[in-house]
DNA sequence: GCTTCCTTTGTTAGCGGTAACATATCGACC
DNA sequence: GGTCGATATGTTACCGCTAACAAAGGAAGC
């Protein structure tokens, strides 16, 4: 920068104010400051930039895997609405863990970022405390705070920012259209159970409750990540266990495609014999053999949002604490003809 | 730091040291040190460490898109490997254009990167420039430098390394496959005309020339992005084109389930009219009904590959230029019941 | 002509660590 | 006992930039 002042003839400071906010220099000098930075291949180093002004322009993004497309769709939404910013997103992969995740955040804390970006709202009471410590903005996704059965961990709703969609109302709106289709022996496929997915069993066996077809032991739920594979493996116990079950939600669009593959391997008419329900409205959901009926999750939109409002936050150098939020994107029932 | 160092009844200097390198201090004063650091909650701020040591910890990751599993998992090998070492990847997403890359190499490089990680050879003599001028070590994926059709953009191979595989070969391994089968009326439906799908397609067509078997008439190159939606609609068109076609290469396994999906629904019997052939072997692909047939790529393992031979040039204190090489992680044809 | 105020540029002093070197301490060896 | 070398800790100066304040110059107002 040093040399870049020299030869534009002005003062480091000059060549910092120049570059960095080009109307607070006169015309003649920012013409001469770019010039010689353009000829020097000057590029400003956002190290010192950061040491300086306390400013890293980066957010830490805390998701919980780097191979559910779900939290790639978040991030995708995320990093394209920060980037044209100015900020880096620093991802952080937690591995579904609370306790992974404190640590994760912890390591992403050290490198100092303006804001954080967590994926929903299950955290030790070592994050809480960490993030009430936080001067900079903060905000959760994927879930509510609203949302029962969570669980408040001593941290009231004070100040925690939400961007996301009720997985309970979710859960529930394909439990009651599985209902509502007349169906009577319903059943429950559910792997990877974070506490989202958890909420969406809650959701749908409500709405089994409501209907008078709630039955637990049609309930297969597995700890094991989702995948095509374990759908297909998993429809088949199911029906092993309960051969005249007449409906299936299926907690995420990889284990539903997986059931349908099975199905269509195994003869079994859908609709007409068993209706099946996916969750996430993941890409190809809707170009199935039938097409699946699930739920649109607003997952990019989610991200942008979070960014939106994290960017808000960050640019706002009152530093007002800004007022809690909970925006719900809400989901949309797909109904295609698996149901 | 200096609050740690009163409370260990040390100077900053041996805080610094007790917390870097614990066994360059004394067993008792690193105790205090660290029961110091842990009461007052201290992390060191990496910004700072950045600033001083002129090593920032991070590594810029450059890839065209984080909607495409190829790169996601690339992306996920790349972090599970950094990630043990106190590497923070920087993602930044190119778009698949050059240019794009260019802009976002440079915005990454403000970062001060140990190191660089980039899709593909295709760049622009900006950034190959750029590259050069670079102290850091540069590993760039998903292809090889021996690579025909490339055009060696006068950067020539010095000091270029690559982790990938051949795209051209596994291009050819298929169209051999397809003839092999005893397939005569073989078409070819791409989408995302990147370089690396430009070299499969080069070999597919090179295996049907050896074979006597080439038509470029059943060749549907569009520049879309590849979708399971645009398969289903990229077969309807061939088939339409060329009724009498017995055989397909989609260059990814989306264009290829949308293939088998749409095969379903017009009633194509596959294999026995139309043979499927995919590329990548994505999740799922051997669940489809049939299985799908496809190209199986390492890339967890390109991304795990490029991640280590960074770190040890980064490690490598000794600066020492690192000699170029160019891993061939190789791939595997999946012959299962589409062929 | 002289304030006053605003705009533009310069000066100074750090941001929070670490490299490099200086210094102290101690035991071993002749 | 004195010298040497290894180990442990301290001191100094900076990494490259920017906040905060200072200064200079010009326009506006009386």
């Amino acid at each position: 920068m040093a040399d870049v002042a020299a030869a534009a003839g002005v003062s480091a400071m000059t060549v910092s104010r120049a570059l960095r906010r080009p109307d607070s220099v006169s015309a003649e000098v920012r013409a001469r400051v770019e010039e010689a930075s353009r000829r020097l291949g000057f590029v400003p180093s956002r190290v010192a930039s950061a040491l300086a002004s306390a400013r890293t322009m980066t957010v830490a993004v805390l998701i919980p895997s780097l191979t559910n497309a779900v939290f790639i769709d978040l991030l995708a939404g995320v990093q394209e609405t920060l980037s044209p910013h100015g900020y880096q997103p620093l991802i952080g992969v937690t591995g579904y863990g609370p306790e992974a995740e404190e640590r994760v955040l912890r390591a992403q804390l050290a490198h100092d970022p303006d804001g954080v970006i967590l994926t929903g709202l299950d955290h030790t009471p070592g994050t809480w405390d960490l993030l009430r410590s936080l001067t900079v903005p903060v905000v959760h996704t994927m879930d509510l705070t609203t949302e029962g059965g969570l669980g408040d961990g001593g941290h009231g709703d004070g100040g925690v920012r939400t961007v996301g969609f009720s997985q309970f109302d979710a859960g529930y709106a394909i439990g009651a259209h599985l209902a509502e289709r007349g169906r009577r022996r319903i059943g429950l496929i559910a792997g990877q159970l974070d506490p989202r997915t958890r909420q969406r069993c809650d959701g749908w066996r409500q709405a089994l409750r409501d209907a008078g077809r709630h039955d637990p032991d049609r309930e297969l739920l597995v700890p094991d990540a989702t995948s095509v594979a374990l759908g297909a493996e998993l429809l088949e116990r199911a029906l092993a266990a309960h051969p005249d079950t007449d409906a299936l939600f299926l907690c995420n669009d990889d284990l539903a495609q997986g059931a349908l593959f099975q199905c269509a391997r195994l003869g079994i008419p859908v609709p007409e014999r068993l209706a099946v329900a996916g969750f996430n409205d993941l890409a190809g959901a809707a170009w199935t053999v039938p097409p699946l009926t699930t739920v649109a999750t607003p997952r990019r939109a989610i991200g942008v949002e979070a960014a939106r409002l994290l960017i808000a936050g960050m640019e706002d150098r009152a530093q007002s604490r800004p007022e809690p939020r909970c925006v719900d994107l809400g989901f949309r029932l797909m109904v295609r003809e698996t149901t």
